[in-house]
DNA sequence: GTGAATTATATAGGAGCCTATATAATATCC
DNA sequence: GGATATTATATAGGCTCCTATATAATTCAC
């Protein structure tokens, strides 16, 4: 007879992804917010930093998120003023996204400001500790990513 | 001149959780679903899981989540018949909330069914590197708390 | 013992995601 | 070239979280 597994919801990866998760963003809004930006966005501003323009599909395609989250990020975006779109003349359907000058000014402070959160949360962590951590998370987002895929059909 | 340090957004380990995150939620959910769960509430069902009663105060402080977002998920479970409350005799603003009949007898399968889904997405991990990943997110995990903790004052 | 903290829930509002589905424009295929 | 499939967005609805605040019960202090 085996000994009964008990359930280690608090010492699992997913668990423990989770959590790290929602505390990155916690203090992710918090450290952005003081520039117009709010975490969901930091994708779209990461894609579109150099001053580029594309469309919402392939935002949503790089930032791995879905077609009509995208949507909602950028009609945010909008709102606020940190995103223009502009006709995309080759096809009628689409947009051109771009960030606004107003977003463009406050980008390099809010690297310094997640930088600087960044270093924090990896206190302790030695350099090879760091490169494990991303190294493992980078297989285990492929293995993931697969997973999602092949349940999407 | 140093050289311009790009952003890595996609290669540092908070987005590198946060899709993880976001991936292990939708694949869970898919799993837990067909038993009447949905993903936020399997913390609860941990904790709850041995027919225990506990105030709504304490499972949010186990759980690790915001008092009313442990409220949300207990009157959706509520609703589904998950969870019931009761006046606690000790306290009369708090209630004790325990997991129902039917919630329980879905346990067993509903953890086979997680175990399948943490197998599949640590294929190709050695025992030690699954160690290394969960020793690597604990930590990270204690320095986010502290931040957090930090930030709240 | 009563007025003032403190504590347990509740409520309001919003961001970030997802699924499912509708609409509009473009491509494709006889 | 027109019917059909595909593709880009839009919309609807739901879950998981968070912050900020309100309400009700209990505890503490004097």
């Amino acid at each position: 007879m085996q000994p009964m597994i008990d359930w280690n919801l608090f010492s699992d990866p997913a668990p423990l992804v989770n959590m790290a998760s929602r505390s990155f963003a916690r203090l992710g809004e918090r450290r952005v917010k003081p520039f117009g930006f709010s975490i969901g966005q930091l994708p779209v501003v990461y894609l579109l930093r150099h001053g580029g323009a594309m469309s919402q599909r392939d935002l949503a395609r790089l930032a791995k998120i879905e077609q009509p989250s995208m949507a909602q990020v950028l009609s945010r975006m909008e709102r606020d003023g940190r995103v223009r779109r502009s006709p995309d003349p080759a096809d009628g359907r689409s947009q051109l996204i771009s960030l606004t000058e107003a977003a463009l000014e406050k980008l390099p402070a809010t690297r310094t400001a997640l930088e600087q959160g960044k270093e924090r949360a990896l206190a302790g962590f030695s350099e090879d500790e760091v490169r494990m951590l991303v190294g493992l998370l980078r297989r285990l987002n492929e293995n993931l990513d697969q997973m999602v895929a092949r349940e999407v059909e």
